[in-house]
RNA sequence: GUGAGUGUAGCUCAGUUGGCAGAGCACCGGGUUGUGGCCUCGGUGGUCGAGGGUUCAAGUCCCUUCACUCACCCCA
């Protein structure tokens, strides 16, 4: 075939589609309940949106943003990106209302696709979808860890098995932050050999970022300073209690003191929720507070704190589980013969009228072969009418399961399908 | 950006020292005039990823290239 979908981005068809959705709805439902409101972000935003906010020494900045560009005009500062992330959106367009100042508590939910150029692979796609709460107002831990818990009720819906790492960052003021990068910059200047090329380059603009040296991350990130020994006091306290109300609903958490997330806006808390069964990806969320992001964007000194799900690691999960999603027993209606289809057409309408989910199937080939599809969508019923029945006022109604069969008033269908599914086994 | 693996029917794959491109599943139809699954008989379906080379002869050997997958990195 001539035209393929670009590389990194997928067709979802059939299962694949349906997890993916149920994941969304869920997480919509669970927004509800947590009473956060919808908010709608653009698909582009100005470049210098990411680079004042997510970064400019992250991979996200530095070599992952589609970049475009009107074909009239050449490079510029007016290029516009198709957005890698929703955070940088939500707090552009929350100090743009004036919310900041106006009324600066505020909980928002986004759902929608993002772009990054990356390599593929699973887990990892170069058009992915984000469930996102962000948090605006609010200081304290009992927001943190309300964030973790509403992934950890979406996760339970799900039926999904995970653990959360955590950590503390430190804050801007007064200056436990500051003081674990000072400490960082002079271990990395003091083992500079051992580090990689990159690390050279980003070492004295970002140093966070040695910790996932390509060289021997895992190694330096064991000898470096870590940012828990450089915690201010009211960020001890912060972090202490975070941990004791995810301790309280019984979340289940490890201190990760490594855990430095790639994003530049991070202060204090930091989380990953990772899976066993996503493959290397493993993190199907992340998040952490920013206290400082709304400022450095122009806004009002506004704390703030959020985090991501991955919609499509999320559903490779949920298919990976146990778990099951059924929709409400299927109905086939098939009709026989010019008067018979007339007949089934209004049929079907009267009974999605009543909400039941009905599939009119093809009139051009026999009835053996309705009766096969029909079983093969996995249909729980199918309703037949032809000249026989129409010159009675019956349709025959099948139980494709139990292989049962029986004529009903066309009037009664619907109620009749309701009923027998209802004595249908869960599936 | 780096590394490894895989490309043959819609899907999963077999294909011997180079010698007529196959199987299972799926799909369509008959056996059954208006009744699915099981059985049975038949049928549709191929640029062997692409291009070049060696050879009487290439799915098979050589070169180039593309795509996909997984992993590193990074992240959701």
């Amino acid at each position: 075939m001539g035209l393929t979908r670009l590389r990194g981005f997928q067709d979802l068809i059939g299962p694949d589609a349906r997890a993916a959705s149920i994941v969304e709805e869920r997480a919509r439902a669970v927004a509800r309940r947590y009473n956060l409101s919808e908010i709608r972000i653009p698909m582009m935003e100005r470049i210098q949106l990411y680079q004042h906010s997510t970064g400019e020494t992250s991979d996200i900045v530095t070599k992952q943003m589609y970049v475009v560009r009107r074909s009239d005009e050449g490079a510029g500062t007016d290029d516009m990106v198709l957005r890698p992330e929703g955070t940088p959106s939500v707090v552009r367009a929350y100090i743009e209302a004036g919310l900041d100042r106006r009324d600066p508590y505020q909980r928002y939910y986004y759902l929608g696709p993002m772009l990054r150029y990356e390599r593929p692979q699973k887990g990892r796609y170069r058009q992915f979808n984000q469930f996102g709460v962000e948090i605006f107002g609010r200081a304290d831990a009992a927001s943190d860890a309300e964030l973790m818990i509403m992934i950890d009720d979406l996760t339970h819906e799900l039926g999904l098995q995970v653990r959360f790492e955590i950590n503390s960052l430190g804050c801007d003021e007064p200056n436990c932050r500051p003081a674990f990068r000072a400490a960082l910059l002079e271990f990395g200047r003091a083992h500079l050999k051992e580090l990689c090329e990159d690390c050279h380059q980003r070492l004295e603009r970002n140093p966070l970022r040695i910790l996932d040296c390509k060289i021997d991350g895992d190694r330096i990130a064991e000898a470096a300073p870590k940012s828990l020994d450089y915690l201010c006091d009211e960020c001890r306290k912060h972090f202490d209690d975070v941990k004791q109300f995810l301790s309280r609903r019984a979340v289940p958490f490890v201190v990760k003191p490594n855990l430095v997330r790639g994003l530049d806006y991070y202060t204090r808390t930091a989380f990953e929720v990772v899976s066993a069964s996503v493959g290397a990806q493993s993190a199907i969320a992340a998040g952490g507070r920013y206290d400082g992001l709304v400022k450095e964007l122009g806004g009002a000194a506004v704390p703030g704190t959020g985090f991501a799900i991955g919609i499509e690691r999320t559903a490779l999960a949920l298919q990976a589980s146990e778990s099951k999603f059924d929709a409400h027993p299927r109905v086939a209606l098939v009709g026989l013969g010019d008067q018979g289809n007339l007949a089934a057409m209004s049929l079907a309408h009267d009974l999605r009228e009543r909400d039941l989910p009905v599939e009119l199937l093809p009139t051009d080939r026999k009835l053996k072969a309705a009766l096969t599809i029909a079983s093969r969508m996995g249909a729980a019923f199918i309703v037949i009418i032809g000249e026989n029945e129409i010159a009675r006022g019956v349709v025959q109604l099948r139980d494709l399961r139990a292989s049962t069969q029986r004529e009903v008033a066309q009037g009664e269908v619907a109620e009749a399908i309701r009923k027998a599914a209802d004595a249908l086994p869960p599936d």
